[in-house]
RNA sequence: GCCGAAGUGGCGGAACUGGUAGACGCGCCGGAUUCAAAAUCCGGUUCUGGCAACAGAGUGGGAGUUCGAUUCUCCCCUUCGGCACCA
């Protein structure tokens, strides 16, 4: 409630205080830094985005005296050490010496006022030059005692450190600029640890690594770390400065002048000052005969329902007309999930128990606000004693986003038309690469647009209900699982959803081919010839590399490939094999109930076909038969000089003299040895056999 | 500019820990079936040469490590995402 809209966050610590009892993001900014570390099980990616959101940096702050003498100016600087090379200052435009000096100086206060007009318009900001001017005072350098003008300049930023720099030109990229534009002197004052030579009138040299300080009186020679203690230690010493920690995250307001969201429970009196509405007037319910005016919220002109007596005195006051953003809901939703039914409290226990979330799903649009505002409101109910882990998610999958083709035309004045996906037949080149298509509804030639994100603009959004309606909700669901890993983008084709319907439809048929022959018997996995433990083996495989893809690797697409390779292989070996219905059996049912999870009705309907009592999603996940997948005999690769020449089969538990023995018999890699020196062999048991010549 | 991810057939993608590149699907080509079409089934499908067996090339480009590199290292290019004067 600290800051309305249209404020600028910078000013907003100035120019209103914010009550010690204030929770703030930026309180918990080390530890939702430090915190980063314990998420493993997140994306590499989502990590750093929140890392560098953060910002985190250690540097000093400093007072530099005025030659004139008043308030010293202060600044914040994580280059310490390149102190003596500072040959000017500079403040933002909105620092209280800039404001100060513009009463005074009508050219200053118009370069101020132009600068704020600029900032508003972000596309002009990315090009901006850095421009500055002086505002004729002089600062003291505290190390070196020189004499040095302080700037107001358009790169300084009021929301960050102090609003004011030293500016060392040698060694800083903004620095350099606009010492090059106003011609201010370039002072090395550190240097490449190896001696090699730098122009820094040329280039700034801005290293922290292997660099000494040079030009810094008593403070030459040294590296980065003991130059940053030496020169701190001095400040703190003195009582001049001192370190500080600084962050890029900032505090942000969770009001909005809005009629609908979530109530802020809070009444302001004008003696006892902000109350909490009682636990008993819970919830506040905002009003719903409202009319929006433009103007001010339309809850302030709610007259009844703003006006209400002090909960403490009882005397007349006023609730917040401001509502909760939504993101303050949605920081902690998932909390209050465990234990909805809860009428007495926020949480109760059930939120510990089922908290952190084993595995949250969302886009990568979230990477960086919603997930750290969750990862804040959790460790804020963690220290209210509302749950008791440090972090809400432990596992997180960020999902891509939705593509599709896209087809247009354009119209006399260079306009474009988009036509939906679903109202375009494709047209396909020699290639099989789709060139362009025709609008089914008057068979003219539209042209074709690429795939792009699923957009209004385009018209080329899928409903998926529709999708639905056409080949029902397994086929889309197993579409949609199967065209790419889930944190990748996902292309849109009606062809791979034919493709997902057609699958379906050839495991209905082959299990219900199955049923037909007779009635289920026996197992005897002792008893079966080649062929049938082969089919055996596979089934097996199957299930270890999809319970493997679906609950570790999360890649669902190879989960499903390699149940559709399982049925390929179940069809070869009913159309060439007579019996084995109990292998085929158990191949069909590990088939079900891998894809139980994503086809769960066509997969229900098919374990009952196959004779099995119960509800295949209730069914626990098979284990795999460690026997099974036992071979007596493996295919190994010949290669020579790493160059792919033959296949051999030997023994499963052939030595090392065997397999090579077989790999020197095996003709077509004769023909590369042939008289030649063996100069090395590598056998990789299982694997393959290479031969170096 | 900085940070992060990625670049593999006509397309989506696979190859998980350095060990058979292209699984699975789409598309395309040929065939069966059909009066015909749809659907279905069978075969083929990285490129080049060859009737074939097979050979050569090949994972954005260039170097390197290794018996062996899509995978590891360095440099460069491109695309996508994030941040963007953070001192």
């Amino acid at each position: 409630v600290i800051e309305g809209r249209g404020w600028r966050s910078g000013a907003l610590v100035e120019q209103r205080e914010i009550p010690q009892w204030f929770l703030k993001i930026s309180d918990y900014a080390d530890e939702l830094l430090n915190d980063l570390d314990k998420l493993q099980e997140w994306p590499e990616a989502v990590r750093t985005m929140q890392r560098n959101w953060i910002g985190r940096s250690e540097g000093v702050e400093v007072d530099f005296d005025l030659a004139t003498g008043g308030t010293p100016l202060r600044i914040y600087t994580t280059r310490p050490d390149t102190i003596f090379g500072a040959t000017f200052m500079a403040v933002a435009v909105e620092h209280p010496l800039a404001l100060e000096i513009s009463r005074n100086d009508p050219r200053i206060a118009e370069f101020c006022a132009e600068c704020r007009k600029g900032g508003a318009s972000a596309a002009e900001l990315e090009t901006a030059e850095k421009t500055g001017m002086p505002l004729g005072v002089e600062a003291i350098n505290p190390l070196s005692g020189e004499r040095i003008p302080v700037y107001v300049a358009n790169f300084v930023l009021m929301s960050y450190g102090t609003g004011a720099i030293m500016s060392v030109p040698a060694h800083d990229e903004r620095d350099h600029a606009f010492a090059v534009k106003y011609g201010l002197p370039i002072r090395q004052v550190i240097a490449p640890a190896d001696g090699s030579e730098i122009n820094v009138q040329a280039q700034p040299w801005t290293s922290k690594q292997d660099m000494v300080t040079v030009n810094s009186g008593a403070y030459s020679g040294l590296s980065f770390a003991e130059a940053f203690d030496r020169i701190a230690d001095g400040f703190e010493a003195q009582g001049r400065g001192r370190r500080r920690v600084n962050f890029r995250l900032r505090d942000w307001g969770v009001s909005r002048q809005r009629y609908w969201g979530c109530p802020i429970p809070v009444i302001y009196c004008d003696s006892c000052g902000p109350v909490p509405v009682p636990e008993a007037d819970l919830p506040v319910v905002l009003p719903e005969d409202v009319s929006v005016t433009g103007g001010a919220s339309p809850l302030q002109a709610m007259q009844d329902w703003v006006h209400v007596p002090c909960p403490g005195c009882g005397e007349p006051a006023r609730r917040e007309t401001d509502t909760f953003d939504t993101f303050f809901e949605s920081s902690w939703y998932y909390a209050r999930f465990a234990c909805p039914d809860q009428d007495a409290s926020m949480l109760d226990s059930r939120a510990s128990y089922w908290t952190p979330v084993d595995q949250y799903v969302g886009g990568i649009e979230h990477a960086i606000l919603h997930l750290l505002y969750a990862r804040f409101f959790h460790k804020l109910m963690r220290d209210e004693g509302l749950v008791d882990s440090d972090e809400p998610f432990r596992r997180l999958l960020t999902q891509g986003m939705v593509l599709a083709d896209c087809f247009y035309r354009t119209d006399a004045d260079g306009g474009q038309a988009w036509y939906s996906p679903l109202e375009v037949e494709s047209r396909r080149d020699a290639q099989g690469r789709i060139s362009g298509g025709v609008l089914l509804s008057d068979g003219q030639p539209v042209n074709y647009g690429g795939m792009s994100k699923m957009s209004k603009s385009r018209n080329n959004g899928i409903d998926p209900q529709v999708m639905i309606d056409r080949y029902g909700a397994d086929t889309v669901r197993l579409f949609i699982m199967f065209a790419a890993p889930p944190e990748q983008t996902l292309e849109f084709s009606e062809s791979g959803v034919e493709g997902a319907y057609r699958f379906l439809k050839r495991l209905w048929k082959q299990v219900h081919d199955h049923v037909q022959v007779g009635s289920v018997d026996d197992l005897n996995p002792d008893g079966l010839s080649v062929p049938q433990q082969d089919l055996r083996r596979k089934a097996h495989e199957t299930l270890h590399k999809a319970g493997d893809d679906i609950g570790r690797r999360a890649t669902f697409n190879t989960a499903i490939a390699a149940a559709m390779e399982l049925l390929n292989a179940i069809q070869k070996f009913a159309a060439g094999e007579a019996g084995g219905r109990a292998v085929v059996q158990e191949a069909l049912e590990i088939i079900v109930l891998i894809l139980a999870p994503i086809t769960p009705h066509v997969g229900h309907a098919l374990w009952q076909a196959l004779g099995r009592p119960g509800a295949v999603v209730d069914q626990a996940w098979p284990a795999v038969d460690e026997s099974a997948l036992a071979r007596e005999s493996v295919e190994l690769v010949v290669q020579v000089n790493g160059k792919l020449r033959g296949r051999i089969s030997v023994s499963a538990s052939a030595q090392r003299d065997q397999v090579l023995a077989a790999a020197l018999a095996e003709p077509n890699v004769q023909r590369f040895v042939d008289g030649r020196e063996l100069r090395k062999q590598i056998v990789v048991p299982g694997k393959l056999v290479n031969l170096v010549v």
